[in-house]
DNA sequence: GTGAAAGCGCTAACAT
DNA sequence: ATGTTAGCGCTTTCAC
């Protein structure tokens, strides 16, 4: 492996040049540079992140704090976050938290504070008082995504208007006969945004003066099997029967979908389901939704901090905007 | 961020003292330990990595390449290499390989050469021999998963032994007309993986006595839709009609179980279904499949590279053992 | 078992 | 625009 100095000697220049000309910081004339650039080349030299940092105080190195991998929200996040970093050059290092809460104070408490990177973002995760003043402290920038805090910076979708959004499409189609599949109040523990959505559909119910029918609201833990259970529930039990379903994801959406099919209700001519996501299965099953666009939302995040990052007192970043969302409408929901 | 001559000073030792007690490596008194313990503890002083990995070489970080992260197999992979290398307190930082070839020639050309990382995880990627030979080239111990790289040690399950259990199973229940949806060639470019598992499926006939039949095979590109259209292929066009399916993901055996439905098979009475991975959805369908574990996949790779990290000369550490996988028979699969 | 001191490979003043 | 040099905060000989 190569060192600074092997290049500057190739160079004839002295290894401050080589360290100028690689990191674009100072000086350099333009002839100095290409044949630095030549020297790193032919010796295949890459700038020792380990002795960089140490001298420098940066990493060049964004940590990520994700509370699943293997959900698919959030694995389109992570996605998009690391493309986007990856193109400044950037590394990403994971912190997957688990609900073991040792995992967690290990995380906040060393993990992070190894002096291993430059940010943080925080993917959608419900840090508690403690947890938040622990990222705080590392002095870093940090951003948030979902799940405001009213601490940190954060790149929040406004989860009561999407849900407003996608009940007042099926009022727009007709339909009073209206039930949410939603906030498991269990669930709701580490995340608001069950509730929020939960809140938008009750605003799009007034909006449209439908009154809120306690029996049309059936709670789920947002996976697919979920979403079928409520749905049988919602559509089997005797008693009045909704026409349209506001389901708060789109892989309760696809289990609400087969459930709908296996009591035989015809989709969308007996019955409207509209999700929330943008799953990669929406299209598959002709799923209408609104989309949050998770894998824009990771870019966003990791643009957001890169600006953090190269803000400074006279130009400081600006605070981050609400994230766009956007209803799609497919074949799950028609006209009454 | 206090620093270690802090913490000598308050412990009353020198700070190469306090770098073995919190280290662990050479001789320390049990008081002295305690001391630097409790010193470190209250002035919440963490070793800096930078500073650390400068003077000894070593980060406690593996690095991991994948191919993609939002397909459930390779996050499901992640969540276990996560789990398991955080548990020894090693950091990981991600490598997002993409098809586009400069972000490939990026990731192996310069960011895994920064010295970030003290060993690879390399996830179901089809590597060239140039970028093995890069990979070989960073002098760091490496563990591919899938993907069989005779340059690598290599964590692999035998696709072929798998595809021929699945296959297996069908014959046992009685079924003759069995026919594979898998391996389709453009997909294969990358992954050997569908190719073996067609091997199986043939070995699997072939075992059972049975004639191939050219004509009992659509191909598919791993996604519930690819599932779904070559399911309708095979189900829906004149001619013979299988009874039983062998499909080589969850996922396309999720899409055969909804094309199945939708030309009115009823699954397991009329056509036979099972499935290749252990997908997270597969209890909901019910789907027989064979589990190839993918959360202990990412645990045993985490597992190998640590054990390549702390093997010596004297000890070196042993190969990597076939990875296991099992017949889960659920509902989708009945006897003829 | 413990301490002194010489690096690890860069970057950033400071000089020129 | 470029070179000299003093660290960055640890770890690891080496000596005791």
């Amino acid at each position: 492996m190569a060192s600074i100095d092997e290049v500057a000697r190739l160079a004839g220049v002295s290894t401050a040049t080589v360290s100028r000309a690689l990191s674009g910081r100072g000086q350099v004339s333009e002839a100095a540079r290409e044949r630095v650039r030549k020297a790193a080349q032919s010796l295949g030299y890459v700038v020792s992140s380990r002795a960089s940092s140490l001298a420098s105080g940066r990493t060049r190195n964004v940590g990520v704090v994700v509370p699943f991998l293997d959900r698919w929200f959030f694995s389109a996040v992570l996605s998009g976050v690391s493309s986007a970093l990856m193109r400044h050059g950037y590394d990403i290092t994971l912190y997957n938290i688990t609900a073991d809460s040792d995992v967690r104070s290990e995380v906040f408490g060393t993990f992070l504070r190894r002096q291993r990177v430059d940010a943080v973002i925080a993917v959608s995760i419900e840090l508690d008082a403690d947890e938040t003043q622990q990222l705080l402290d590392l002095g870093l920038p940090v951003i948030a995504i979902g799940g405001p805090n009213p601490k940190l910076d954060t790149l929040t979708v406004d989860d009561v208007a999407l849900a407003q959004l996608a009940t007042e499409h099926l009022i727009g189609l007709g339909h009073r006969d209206i039930a949410h599949i939603g906030a498991n109040p269990e669930f709701d523990l580490d995340f608001h945004i069950p509730t929020n959505r939960r809140l938008g559909f009750e605003k799009g119910l007034a909006s449209g003066g439908i009154p809120l029918n306690p029996v049309f609201f059936e709670p789920a833990d947002f996976t697919v099997s979920g979403g079928y259970r409520a749905a049988k529930q919602l559509l089997g039990r005797p008693g009045p029967r909704p026409t349209a379903l506001f389901v708060a994801s789109d892989e309760m959406a696809i289990g609400a979908i087969l459930a709908a099919r296996d009591l035989g209700f015809r989709v969308p001519q007996d019955l409207s389901i509209v999700g929330i996501d943008g799953h990669e299965l929406g299209e598959f099953f002709q799923l209408t939704t609104v989309d949050q666009f998770p894998l824009g939302q990771g870019e966003r995040a990791a643009e957001a901090v890169l600006a953090k990052l190269a803000a400074t007192d006279a130009a400081p970043a600006r605070t981050p905007a609400a994230l766009p969302y956007e209803l799609n409408v497919r074949g799950t929901t028609a006209r009454l």
